[in-house]
Order: C-alpha cells, then sequence, then structure tokens
DNA sequence: ATTATATTTCGTTGTGTGTCGAAATATGAT
DNA sequence: ATCATATTTCGACACACAACGAAATATAAT
C-alpha cells in the first residue's frame, strides 16, 4: 500500500522515472523540478522507504537511483508498471530534455551545482 | 499520471480489489467499507473517470466492475498490477472475507440493502 | 401522482500532506 | 579549527482532498 501511497504524487513519479538513466544526486534533481532542496528530499526518502529506491552516499552527495536486483519484486513491478504507463507522456519527455541540460551544466558553476564524481 | 492518483488512495485501491470476482453495487460497496454512500460513489467516480472501472445502470442499481478488453491497455496493466502487488496484503484477504458476508446478506431485508438483481 | 429507494451532487468540515525556510547534521576543503 | 556545501530534519503554512450530511436526481413501486 506504501507503494502505491509513494507513485500517488505527480512529482515523485517524476523523480522516480527521471533516475531511468542512472543516478542523480539530490542536488540535480532539485535543479530539475525546482523544488526547494528539503522538498526534493523528502519526496526521495518517500520513495526510498517504500523500496522504490537506493541510495548512496559519497562524500556529501546522496545519490539516489533504481534499485537493482536486490529489491524486492513489488517495488520492481512497481517500477515496471510505472516506466510503462507513462512512457508516452509529454511531462515525463519534458523531464528527460531538461534532464539532459542539468546534466550538462558546467559543474562547478553552478548555484545549485551539479555534484558528479 | 491520474491513474497513479486514482490508486493512490487506499480505500480506492481496496475498492479496486473488491471487485475482482464481479461487479457490486454501490450500496454494497458502501456496506463493505462502512464508509458514507456519498463518499463511496465519489471514490468510485473517481476509479471510473480514471477508467478503471466499468459501470452498468440497472434501474436503480448502479453497478461497477473491471474494465473489459475494451478498456485502455493502461489501465488494464495498472489493474494486474495493483492485483498482484496486494494479492498478500492482509487487508485485502479481511476485505474479501467481509464480501462474503456482505454478498450472503438478506437482500430484502438490510438497511443497507443488498441489491443484487 | 405519490412514495420509497439508490445514487449522485453540493457545501462544509477536518485532516493529511506538499511546500517552503531555517536550523541542524554531515562531510569536504582551507 | 574554521569555513563551505550537500542533505536532512523541523516547524509552520497553505492547499488538496477525504469524509460526512443534506439536498437533488433518477427510477421503481404503490
Amino acid at each position: 500500500m506504501a507503494l502505491a501511497k509513494a507513485l500517488g504524487d505527480e512529482n515523485r513519479i517524476r523523480m522516480l522515472l527521471a533516475l531511468q538513466d542512472g543516478e542523480l544526486c539530490v542536488c540535480q534533481i532539485t535543479e530539475l523540478f525546482g523544488l526547494a532542496a528539503s522538498t526534493t528530499s523528502k519526496h526521495l526518502s518517500i520513495l526510498y522507504q517504500a523500496g522504490l529506491l537506493d541510495s548512496r552516499k559519497h562524500g556529501r552527495w546522496m545519490y539516489y537511483s533504481l534499485p537493482g536486483k536486490t529489491a524486492p519484486t513489488a517495488a520492481r513491478e512497481a517500477i515496471r508498471w510505472a516506466v510503462k504507463a507513462l512512457a508516452e507522456d509529454p511531462k515525463i519527455a519534458e523531464d528527460a530534455a531538461r534532464l539532459k541540460k542539468v546534466l550538462a551544466m558546467d559543474p562547478i558553476e553552478l548555484c545549485k551545482r551539479q555534484c558528479r564524481s
């Protein structure tokens, strides 16, 4: 039931799908969606607690990613459904496009800096 | 996205799964969950608008059921996921048990009467 | 036509929760 | 040690929405 609830929020499900191409850190996702960092963190925490995300801490950066095979099958099936269900959604496509820009941003100069590696 | 939101409410997803064994009318679902009739109606309406339910009016009774093959595949996949994801959920099992009692109730005498046929 | 009943619509109320900013925590850099 | 930065936690607020009861609608029964 926590799964369904976690996926019930638009921003959360979009965050989940934004991770399809690999892990992102909180500040990247924050930049991507234009939310407060604390809000982003909360959403990611909810997804994580529902088993929908893996996390990895590296220095000050917290990376979230779609879970691997270790994840409970219920969570993996939920993700597979979400990916399929929203494959055509224009908002998801826009998110993907914006994500490219975020990934291309100069990691140093950024106020909301991109934090890769 | 409406799909995920519709499934994000606990009562709604339980109502959906309660329809696994066939159509039910609003008063039966109302009895099953102990909610106000108007609340039940609203939930069913939201599920219906998301494409997750079929409906059929027969006399004064409104029957809701899981959609057939005519339904959009997105909705059908959502239902398949929900059924699978909550197959083991104790609340769903309790709902199914209570449903049996509701179906066994005397259709005539019931205050919240069962309304079959 | 009138009455009874099933459902929906509407208005209201209360709770949940998404959002933010500020403070706290954690870690890296100087 | 001090400072900078990434994230989380906390408190407050606003808005969404689930719940109810009452009124409205629809249909059957008398």
